[in-house]
DNA sequence: ATGAAAGCGCTAACAG
DNA sequence: CTGTTAGCGCTTTCAT
């Protein structure tokens, strides 16, 4: 009773009366393998509760099936459906995703360069701050590696990343509809790639038409930022009738700074857009007029790079956009 | 250039002039090794590039580092906040978190029992529905399970879960306190462990002092749950002044529900306490009451069972309470 | 279709 | 302290 050892395929090639290899070949999808010896050693496996080794597997093959994912802020809304639906999608194309939270990026070096010890299968960026040692490594050692939203790294490397070009052109579109002319944008400290691409791109658009935009700077992407930065920046946006916030934490924020410290009225005073469209935003309180990145849309095309590259390693680095959808709600 | 082999014990052993052995024990925490080898060898594997193979090591040591983290619903905030430091502590402690999303049970089955082909060096379960049949392989194959939150396993199995006890005296003492003596809680059809726990546990203490609780079904454990319900419960709320919402997600949908469906005003007409302090309850529009579960604590006390039952296999399950915290808002 | 043999890259006795 | 030896559990030619 007290099997503490894990059987072997030895173990189970004695019960069905086989060789070891028959077994393997049981076990790997395109062997060639008589069907009534199969069938034996199935029963025999069943038997003895048998399971492949994967590690020992993978030996072989020089290569496993997992994939890391690297992301920072995972307790942010948008973040936690991003990182759902990349593991959805590495789960079902079979891979196994391992998950490197890292907020510091000095956490990140040595932990993600020993991961590269299980011989990854590929590796997804969604972190603030990817290392750019690490990702030269897996470069170097020719693991896939997907950016998803992140600067471009010298090596190339795929990326999914939203068109911050249409991006701005949306919430542009939104604010300007909603009868705003003398327009702001929250930009926070920590811009990250898309995040400024889209905080620029908004301004330039506003610029191009000769319409007023104030930049408002604010310290970081939260929800705090949002509020206080609507009281620290009072004066400037009391000439302003149109803010886009570069993401809808931020914008809820704001948009309680606004209303509960600032006294203003949403949409009366003022029409304001965020980005992402996390789930909050539809909620009553907040009602968010906002854009929609869609998380699973991208997951699939970040493991499909990934899958191209494993196949073909020397193509050319792709770049991806995922849609966009401009979700009209009660700010504007 | 092209150098798309990675480099091996072998090839570091033969630059360095040394046996693969001493390799090994080079990489290996306690080994004992002449410094000079050790520079030696350093300098070299630092030329090529070497890193140890996990799963070539784990092959022979029968264990990997790998701990599965078994989690559904990972886009609702305090899920992400549970998983967040789930994985920072296992990685802390040298582990290596795989991430198992698992939304419907049926996907569940087969993924996880395919984990267990990678010798997995623990599983760590919050979903909440925990397919039994995976448990008990688990079991089987002794690999170290830790439930959080969730129903006890017949076999067995160590647990981090909150004492419903003190979480529902909690709650009702805030209630209480605010005023309320006729009371409400909002019991989702889909409870899980504690929920129901902390529900009925609610119930029976106000029953205990004479006071009067309807105990109202909401479907689900979603924001859209929580408001729907006070629309369909306007009634019974009417004779309330006091409510529970099973969990913070809940609490602000009833909210919501509360204020602009129904017109009544909280904490004026009515006090409310949710569960969990996720972040959006410290938002301005909600400010809401509720409870805090220190998802820190609580993801450092499962590593460290799972540690020890890595350690003695065979000692005695354990059942560990974290930390529950009051936080009095704007709701009570 | 099947078995024998030869490793994948590493570690762990065991001598020396 | 170091090298030799013997595997970990599996897959994969190569004959048969």
């Amino acid at each position: 009773m007290a099997e503490h050892r894990r059987p072997t395929s030895h173990d189970v090639a004695r019960l069905a009366g086989v060789s070891r290899s028959a077994v393997s070949r049981c076990f790997t999808p395109g062997a060639s393998i008589a069907d009534d010896t199969k069938a034996k050693i199935l029963a025999a496996a069943g038997q003895l509760g048998y399971r492949t080794n994967a590690l020992a597997r993978n030996l072989k093959s020089r290569q496993s099936q997992l994939v890391a994912i690297l992301a920072s802020r995972l307790d942010t809304p948008f973040r936690a459906r991003q990182v759902k639906h990349l593991a959805r999608a590495l789960i079902d194309d079979g891979f196994r995703p391992l998950l490197l939270t890292a907020d510091q990026p000095e956490d990140l070096g040595p932990l993600l360069s020993s991961m590269l010890d299980y011989n990854l299968a590929g590796m997804i960026v969604t972190s603030d701050t990817p290392p750019a040692a690490v990702i030269d490594e897996c470069q170097r050692l020719r693991v896939p590696v997907v950016l998803i939203n992140r600067n471009p790294h010298p090596d190339g490397g795929d990326r999914i990343q939203l068109d911050t070009g249409a991006a701005a052109a949306i919430v542009f579109d939104m604010l300007y509809a909603a009868g705003a002319r003398r327009f702001a944008v929250l930009s926070p400290d920590d811009r990250t790639y898309t995040v400024k691409g889209r905080v620029d791109g908004f301004r330039d658009l506003a610029f191009g038409r000769n319409l007023p935009c104030a930049v408002l700077p604010c310290d970081g992407q939260s929800y705090a930022a949002g509020r206080s930065a609507m009281t620290r920046h009072a004066a400037a946006l009391g000439q302003c009738d149109g803010l886009f916030a570069a993401n809808d934490l931020l914008a809820c924020g704001a948009l309680d700074g606004l209303r509960q410290d600032l006294g203003r009225s949403v949409p009366g005073d003022m029409a304001l857009v965020g980005f992402d469209d996390i789930e909050q935003a539809g909620w009553a309180a907040y009602d968010l007029s906002t854009v929609r990145q869609d998380a699973r849309t991208q997951a699939t095309m970040a493991v499909e790079l990934m899958r191209n590259r494993l196949q073909n390693p020397d193509a050319p680095a792709l770049l991806k956009h995922p849609p966009l959808d401009p979700v009209p709600r009660g700010t504007t």
